[in-house]
DNA sequence: CTGATCATGTAATATGTTACATGATTGA
DNA sequence: TCAATCATGTAACATATTACATGATCAG
Protein backbone atom coordinates (compact mmCIF):
# COMPACT_ATOMS: atom_id res chain seq x y z
CA UNK A 1 0.00 0.00 0.00
CA UNK A 2 3.10 2.31 0.74
CA UNK A 3 4.40 2.70 -2.71
CA UNK A 4 0.58 3.79 -3.83
CA UNK A 5 0.14 6.25 -0.87
CA UNK A 6 3.64 7.54 -1.47
CA UNK A 7 2.27 8.16 -5.10
CA UNK A 8 -0.85 9.40 -4.51
CA UNK A 9 0.60 11.83 -2.30
CA UNK A 10 3.16 13.26 -4.31
CA UNK A 11 0.38 13.46 -6.95
CA UNK A 12 -1.76 15.53 -4.84
CA UNK A 13 0.99 17.65 -3.35
CA UNK A 14 2.73 18.74 -6.74
CA UNK A 15 -0.19 18.28 -9.22
CA UNK A 16 -0.76 16.42 -11.99
CA UNK A 17 2.63 14.65 -13.04
CA UNK A 18 3.74 11.91 -15.53
CA UNK A 19 5.63 8.28 -14.19
CA UNK A 20 8.73 9.77 -15.31
CA UNK A 21 7.91 12.95 -12.90
CA UNK A 22 6.97 11.26 -10.39
CA UNK A 23 10.24 8.50 -10.55
CA UNK A 24 12.08 11.53 -10.03
CA UNK A 25 10.41 14.03 -7.81
CA UNK A 26 10.35 10.44 -5.41
CA UNK A 27 14.03 10.58 -5.79
CA UNK A 28 14.44 14.03 -5.20
CA UNK A 29 12.13 14.34 -2.68
CA UNK A 30 10.73 11.52 -0.34
CA UNK A 31 13.71 9.13 -1.16
CA UNK A 32 15.48 8.89 1.94
CA UNK A 33 12.02 7.35 3.13
CA UNK A 34 10.49 5.50 0.70
CA UNK A 35 11.87 4.28 -2.89
CA UNK A 36 10.76 3.26 -5.91
CA UNK A 37 12.03 2.56 -9.47
CA UNK A 38 10.22 3.72 -12.14
CA UNK A 39 9.86 -0.41 -13.12
CA UNK A 40 7.40 -0.38 -9.98
CA UNK A 41 6.01 2.81 -10.43
CA UNK A 42 4.65 3.15 -13.97
CA UNK A 43 2.74 -0.50 -13.28
CA UNK A 44 1.60 1.13 -10.39
CA UNK A 45 -0.22 4.04 -11.83
CA UNK A 46 -1.53 2.08 -14.57
CA UNK A 47 -3.52 -0.44 -11.92
CA UNK A 48 -4.49 3.26 -10.34
CA UNK A 49 -5.90 4.50 -13.39
CA UNK A 50 -8.28 1.16 -13.46
CA UNK A 51 -9.15 1.65 -9.88
CA UNK A 52 -10.06 5.43 -10.45
CA UNK A 53 -7.57 6.48 -8.20
CA UNK A 54 -6.42 8.61 -11.12
CA UNK A 55 -6.71 9.63 -14.32
CA UNK A 56 -4.49 9.39 -17.11
CA UNK A 57 -4.25 11.79 -20.34
CA UNK A 58 -2.06 10.86 -23.02
CA UNK A 59 -0.44 14.04 -24.38
CA UNK A 60 3.35 15.03 -24.51
CA UNK A 61 5.96 14.28 -26.86
CA UNK A 62 6.74 10.72 -26.47
CA UNK A 63 4.08 9.09 -25.42
CA UNK A 64 4.02 10.80 -22.47
CA UNK A 65 0.98 10.20 -19.97
CA UNK A 66 0.03 12.71 -17.48
CA UNK A 67 -1.51 11.96 -14.25
CA UNK A 68 -4.16 13.20 -11.77
CA UNK A 69 -5.68 12.26 -8.59
CA UNK A 70 -8.98 11.80 -8.34
CA UNK A 71 -11.74 12.88 -5.79
CA UNK A 72 -11.73 9.08 -4.65
CA UNK A 73 -7.68 9.00 -4.91
CA UNK A 74 -8.07 11.97 -2.57
CA UNK A 75 -10.09 10.35 0.15
CA UNK A 76 -8.00 6.82 0.01
CA UNK A 77 -4.85 8.96 0.90
CA UNK A 78 -6.76 10.68 3.77
CA UNK A 79 -8.41 7.21 4.76
CA UNK A 80 -4.93 5.67 5.05
CA UNK A 81 -3.18 8.52 6.89
CA UNK A 82 -6.35 8.61 9.65
CA UNK A 83 -7.29 5.33 10.04
CA UNK A 84 -4.32 3.23 9.16
CA UNK A 85 -2.43 2.03 12.14
CA UNK A 86 1.12 2.24 12.89
CA UNK A 87 2.76 -0.25 10.66
CA UNK A 88 5.45 -2.12 10.23
CA UNK A 89 8.76 -0.90 11.99
CA UNK A 90 11.54 0.25 9.15
CA UNK A 91 14.20 -1.74 8.09
CA UNK A 92 17.75 0.27 8.05
CA UNK A 93 20.60 -1.37 7.07
CA UNK A 94 22.70 1.09 8.36
CA UNK A 95 21.14 0.23 11.37
CA UNK A 96 21.37 -3.39 11.22
CA UNK A 97 25.30 -2.86 10.45
CA UNK A 98 25.45 -0.95 13.73
CA UNK A 99 23.83 -3.90 15.64
CA UNK A 100 26.26 -6.34 13.98
CA UNK A 101 29.39 -3.95 15.10
CA UNK A 102 30.44 -6.11 18.07
CA UNK A 103 31.39 -8.98 15.51
CA UNK A 104 34.37 -6.99 14.18
CA UNK A 105 37.29 -6.24 16.02
CA UNK A 106 37.71 -2.98 17.52
CA UNK A 107 39.71 -1.22 14.65
CA UNK A 108 37.59 -2.40 12.14
CA UNK A 109 34.17 -1.19 14.01
CA UNK A 110 36.42 2.05 14.23
CA UNK A 111 36.74 2.08 10.44
CA UNK A 112 33.27 1.36 9.79
CA UNK A 113 32.04 4.00 12.44
CA UNK A 114 34.36 6.27 10.68
CA UNK A 115 33.21 5.55 7.40
CA UNK A 116 29.19 6.67 8.48
CA UNK A 117 30.35 9.57 10.27
CA UNK A 118 32.13 11.22 6.59
CA UNK A 119 28.64 9.49 4.70
CA UNK A 120 26.62 11.50 6.89
CA UNK A 121 28.79 14.87 6.75
CA UNK A 122 28.40 14.64 2.89
CA UNK A 123 24.51 13.71 3.32
CA UNK A 124 24.30 16.99 5.68
CA UNK A 125 25.88 19.06 3.34
CA UNK A 126 23.27 18.30 1.14
CA UNK A 127 20.35 18.87 2.93
CA UNK A 128 21.44 21.82 4.24
CA UNK A 129 22.08 23.43 1.05
CA UNK A 130 18.42 22.33 -0.04
CA UNK A 131 17.11 23.73 3.24
CA UNK A 132 19.04 27.08 2.47
CA UNK A 133 18.15 26.99 -0.95
CA UNK A 134 15.65 30.48 -1.10
CA UNK A 135 13.47 29.41 -3.88
CA UNK A 136 12.41 26.00 -3.14
CA UNK A 137 9.22 25.56 -5.99
CA UNK A 138 6.18 24.70 -4.38
CA UNK A 139 7.97 24.17 -1.12
CA UNK A 140 7.13 26.28 1.45
CA UNK A 141 5.39 23.14 3.42
CA UNK A 142 5.59 20.37 0.63
CA UNK A 143 8.48 18.13 1.76
CA UNK A 144 9.17 20.63 4.65
CA UNK A 145 8.64 18.32 7.73
CA UNK A 146 10.40 15.81 5.39
CA UNK A 147 13.28 17.41 5.23
CA UNK A 148 13.46 18.37 8.58
CA UNK A 149 13.12 14.63 9.65
CA UNK A 150 15.65 14.25 7.15
CA UNK A 151 17.85 16.69 8.75
CA UNK A 152 17.18 15.67 12.46
CA UNK A 153 17.77 11.79 11.21
CA UNK A 154 20.80 12.33 9.56
CA UNK A 155 22.84 14.21 12.39
CA UNK A 156 21.69 11.65 15.16
CA UNK A 157 23.17 9.29 13.14
CA UNK A 158 26.63 11.26 12.81
CA UNK A 159 26.08 12.23 16.55
CA UNK A 160 25.85 8.45 17.65
CA UNK A 161 28.43 7.18 15.19
CA UNK A 162 30.77 9.71 16.54
CA UNK A 163 29.78 8.79 20.04
CA UNK A 164 30.33 5.20 19.26
CA UNK A 165 33.59 5.73 18.17
CA UNK A 166 35.09 7.70 20.51
CA UNK A 167 33.76 5.54 23.06
CA UNK A 168 35.41 2.54 21.50
CA UNK A 169 39.03 4.58 21.22
CA UNK A 170 38.40 5.30 24.99
CA UNK A 171 38.32 1.42 25.55
CA UNK A 172 40.92 0.45 23.56
CA UNK A 173 43.36 2.68 24.86
CA UNK A 174 43.26 1.13 28.30
CA UNK B 1 21.67 -10.49 1.57
CA UNK B 2 20.97 -8.28 4.72
CA UNK B 3 18.28 -11.12 6.27
CA UNK B 4 21.21 -13.52 5.53
CA UNK B 5 24.01 -11.22 7.37
CA UNK B 6 21.17 -10.29 10.00
CA UNK B 7 21.01 -14.60 10.60
CA UNK B 8 24.75 -14.86 10.34
CA UNK B 9 25.12 -11.74 13.04
CA UNK B 10 22.71 -12.93 15.66
CA UNK B 11 24.48 -16.67 15.41
CA UNK B 12 28.06 -15.01 15.81
CA UNK B 13 26.67 -12.87 18.32
CA UNK B 14 24.64 -14.98 20.22
CA UNK B 15 26.34 -18.40 19.73
CA UNK B 16 24.70 -21.59 18.22
CA UNK B 17 20.28 -21.45 17.84
CA UNK B 18 17.82 -22.76 16.29
CA UNK B 19 14.95 -21.22 13.92
CA UNK B 20 13.06 -21.03 16.18
CA UNK B 21 15.66 -19.02 18.53
CA UNK B 22 16.41 -17.28 16.07
CA UNK B 23 13.01 -15.98 15.62
CA UNK B 24 12.75 -14.53 18.51
CA UNK B 25 16.08 -13.19 18.81
CA UNK B 26 15.09 -11.15 15.87
CA UNK B 27 12.06 -10.17 17.92
CA UNK B 28 13.80 -9.16 21.08
CA UNK B 29 16.77 -7.72 19.68
CA UNK B 30 16.88 -6.31 16.57
CA UNK B 31 13.51 -5.97 15.90
CA UNK B 32 13.45 -2.13 15.05
CA UNK B 33 16.30 -2.25 12.36
CA UNK B 34 15.38 -5.40 10.68
CA UNK B 35 12.10 -8.29 11.11
CA UNK B 36 11.59 -11.53 9.37
CA UNK B 37 8.95 -13.38 9.87
CA UNK B 38 9.56 -17.82 10.58
CA UNK B 39 8.66 -18.57 7.05
CA UNK B 40 11.50 -16.44 5.96
CA UNK B 41 14.48 -17.77 8.51
CA UNK B 42 13.84 -21.51 8.12
CA UNK B 43 14.40 -21.59 4.15
CA UNK B 44 16.80 -18.97 4.57
CA UNK B 45 18.64 -21.05 7.49
CA UNK B 46 18.14 -24.22 4.98
CA UNK B 47 19.79 -22.53 2.08
CA UNK B 48 22.60 -21.24 3.86
CA UNK B 49 23.33 -25.04 5.39
CA UNK B 50 23.44 -26.03 1.87
CA UNK B 51 26.08 -23.20 0.79
CA UNK B 52 28.08 -24.03 3.95
CA UNK B 53 28.01 -21.09 6.15
CA UNK B 54 26.40 -22.62 9.26
CA UNK B 55 26.12 -26.27 9.57
CA UNK B 56 23.20 -28.13 11.16
CA UNK B 57 22.17 -30.63 14.23
CA UNK B 58 19.06 -32.05 14.42
CA UNK B 59 19.04 -32.79 18.02
CA UNK B 60 16.41 -31.50 20.41
CA UNK B 61 12.89 -32.56 21.27
CA UNK B 62 9.87 -31.55 18.43
CA UNK B 63 12.81 -32.06 15.23
CA UNK B 64 14.30 -28.89 16.77
CA UNK B 65 17.48 -28.17 14.62
CA UNK B 66 20.65 -26.36 15.86
CA UNK B 67 22.48 -24.17 13.59
CA UNK B 68 26.24 -23.00 13.83
CA UNK B 69 27.97 -20.28 12.29
CA UNK B 70 30.85 -21.79 10.29
CA UNK B 71 34.14 -20.06 9.57
CA UNK B 72 33.04 -19.24 5.92
CA UNK B 73 30.01 -18.07 7.43
CA UNK B 74 32.15 -15.55 9.74
CA UNK B 75 33.89 -14.67 6.78
CA UNK B 76 30.71 -13.64 4.71
CA UNK B 77 29.15 -11.70 7.31
CA UNK B 78 32.99 -9.61 7.81
CA UNK B 79 33.34 -9.00 4.40
CA UNK B 80 29.41 -7.61 4.04
CA UNK B 81 30.37 -5.83 7.10
CA UNK B 82 33.69 -4.04 5.90
CA UNK B 83 33.42 -4.06 1.86
CA UNK B 84 30.30 -3.77 0.67
CA UNK B 85 28.77 -0.11 0.10
CA UNK B 86 26.02 2.33 2.36
CA UNK B 87 23.45 0.46 0.61
CA UNK B 88 19.61 1.37 0.36
CA UNK B 89 18.54 4.04 2.67
CA UNK B 90 16.00 3.20 4.82
CA UNK B 91 11.66 2.53 3.90
CA UNK B 92 9.94 3.86 6.66
CA UNK B 93 6.76 4.29 6.88
CA UNK B 94 6.27 6.96 9.66
CA UNK B 95 8.53 9.24 7.98
CA UNK B 96 6.90 8.43 4.99
CA UNK B 97 3.46 9.79 7.03
CA UNK B 98 5.16 12.66 7.97
CA UNK B 99 5.73 13.21 4.35
CA UNK B 100 2.53 13.12 3.70
CA UNK B 101 1.22 15.66 6.23
CA UNK B 102 0.57 18.53 4.24
CA UNK B 103 -1.80 16.81 2.41
CA UNK B 104 -4.25 17.08 5.67
CA UNK B 105 -6.16 19.91 7.39
CA UNK B 106 -4.07 21.49 10.15
CA UNK B 107 -6.54 19.96 12.86
CA UNK B 108 -6.18 16.26 11.18
CA UNK B 109 -1.77 16.85 10.54
CA UNK B 110 -2.07 17.60 14.50
CA UNK B 111 -3.85 14.06 15.21
CA UNK B 112 -2.08 12.35 13.52
CA UNK B 113 1.05 13.93 15.20
CA UNK B 114 -0.01 13.45 19.00
CA UNK B 115 -0.72 10.02 17.61
CA UNK B 116 3.21 10.04 16.91
CA UNK B 117 4.10 11.38 20.05
CA UNK B 118 2.13 9.09 22.19
CA UNK B 119 3.45 5.85 19.82
CA UNK B 120 7.34 7.43 20.25
CA UNK B 121 6.59 7.49 24.20
CA UNK B 122 5.51 4.43 24.53
CA UNK B 123 8.36 2.89 22.65
CA UNK B 124 10.77 4.77 24.74
CA UNK B 125 9.42 3.53 27.75
CA UNK B 126 9.98 0.10 26.65
CA UNK B 127 13.58 0.68 25.30
CA UNK B 128 14.67 2.74 28.60
CA UNK B 129 13.12 -0.32 30.40
CA UNK B 130 15.26 -2.57 28.27
CA UNK B 131 18.49 -0.09 28.86
CA UNK B 132 18.00 0.05 32.76
CA UNK B 133 17.57 -3.87 32.85
CA UNK B 134 20.95 -4.92 34.93
CA UNK B 135 21.59 -8.36 33.76
CA UNK B 136 21.06 -7.89 29.45
CA UNK B 137 22.37 -11.89 29.27
CA UNK B 138 25.58 -11.70 26.73
CA UNK B 139 24.86 -8.04 26.35
CA UNK B 140 27.25 -5.28 27.13
CA UNK B 141 27.98 -5.24 23.75
CA UNK B 142 26.01 -7.44 22.08
CA UNK B 143 22.74 -5.07 20.95
CA UNK B 144 24.33 -2.10 22.83
CA UNK B 145 25.12 0.13 19.63
CA UNK B 146 21.43 -0.66 17.95
CA UNK B 147 19.76 0.20 21.28
CA UNK B 148 21.53 3.10 21.95
CA UNK B 149 20.82 3.69 18.33
CA UNK B 150 16.87 2.90 18.68
CA UNK B 151 16.65 5.03 21.81
CA UNK B 152 18.12 8.03 19.98
CA UNK B 153 16.03 7.62 16.96
CA UNK B 154 12.63 7.42 18.88
CA UNK B 155 13.53 10.68 20.56
CA UNK B 156 14.15 12.50 17.74
CA UNK B 157 11.03 10.97 16.35
CA UNK B 158 9.89 12.11 19.48
CA UNK B 159 10.93 15.68 19.62
CA UNK B 160 10.27 16.10 15.76
CA UNK B 161 6.11 15.70 15.68
CA UNK B 162 6.47 17.95 19.06
CA UNK B 163 7.95 20.57 17.22
CA UNK B 164 6.15 20.33 14.16
CA UNK B 165 2.50 20.17 16.37
CA UNK B 166 3.79 23.15 17.88
CA UNK B 167 4.42 24.83 14.55
CA UNK B 168 0.71 23.71 13.58
CA UNK B 169 -0.69 24.95 16.76
CA UNK B 170 1.18 28.36 16.12
CA UNK B 171 0.19 28.71 12.65
CA UNK B 172 -3.13 27.97 13.26
CA UNK B 173 -3.83 30.46 15.68
CA UNK B 174 -2.72 33.72 14.20
C1' DC C 1 24.56 14.51 -36.09
C1' DT C 2 25.30 13.00 -31.70
C1' DG C 3 25.07 12.43 -26.80
C1' DA C 4 22.09 13.47 -22.94
C1' DT C 5 17.81 13.20 -21.21
C1' DC C 6 13.00 12.26 -21.70
C1' DA C 7 9.71 8.62 -21.62
C1' DT C 8 7.49 4.14 -21.24
C1' DG C 9 7.32 -0.39 -20.73
C1' DT C 10 8.23 -5.91 -19.68
C1' DA C 11 10.57 -10.15 -17.70
C1' DA C 12 13.16 -12.60 -14.50
C1' DT C 13 14.47 -12.83 -10.06
C1' DA C 14 14.71 -11.81 -5.17
C1' DT C 15 12.59 -10.60 -1.00
C1' DG C 16 8.86 -10.38 2.31
C1' DT C 17 3.90 -11.36 4.20
C1' DT C 18 -0.12 -14.02 5.22
C1' DA C 19 -2.28 -18.09 5.57
C1' DC C 20 -2.28 -22.91 5.82
C1' DA C 21 -0.59 -27.26 7.94
C1' DT C 22 1.21 -30.35 11.33
C1' DG C 23 2.60 -32.21 15.45
C1' DA C 24 5.44 -32.71 20.08
C1' DT C 25 6.17 -31.28 24.78
C1' DT C 26 5.32 -29.02 28.99
C1' DG C 27 3.12 -27.15 32.95
C1' DA C 28 -1.07 -26.28 35.52
C1' DT D 1 -6.58 -33.24 29.94
C1' DC D 2 -6.12 -29.02 28.05
C1' DA D 3 -4.04 -24.71 26.84
C1' DA D 4 0.27 -22.62 25.89
C1' DT D 5 4.36 -22.76 23.75
C1' DC D 6 7.84 -25.14 21.17
C1' DA D 7 9.11 -26.34 16.58
C1' DT D 8 9.27 -26.78 11.59
C1' DG D 9 7.71 -26.33 7.33
C1' DT D 10 5.06 -24.99 2.50
C1' DA D 11 2.08 -22.22 -0.76
C1' DA D 12 0.05 -18.24 -2.53
C1' DC D 13 0.51 -13.75 -2.99
C1' DA D 14 2.47 -9.04 -2.73
C1' DT D 15 6.29 -6.11 -3.16
C1' DA D 16 10.82 -4.60 -4.93
C1' DT D 17 15.23 -4.95 -7.79
C1' DT D 18 17.86 -5.71 -11.89
C1' DA D 19 18.23 -6.22 -16.48
C1' DC D 20 16.44 -5.96 -20.94
C1' DA D 21 14.15 -3.25 -24.64
C1' DT D 22 12.71 0.63 -27.38
C1' DG D 23 12.39 4.95 -29.21
C1' DA D 24 11.52 10.30 -29.31
C1' DT D 25 13.25 14.89 -28.56
C1' DC D 26 16.39 18.45 -27.53
C1' DA D 27 20.62 21.15 -27.02
C1' DG D 28 25.06 21.99 -28.66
Amino acid sequence: MSLRMALLGLLSLSGPASGYDLTKLFESSINHAWQARHSQIYPELNKMADEGLVTVEEDGPRGRKTYTITEEGSRTVREWMLTTSPARPARDEKTLRAFLLPTLKPEEALGVLRETIRDCDAKLAVLEEIERRPSRPRTTGFGRYALDLGLRHTRMMRDWAAEAAEEIERSSRS
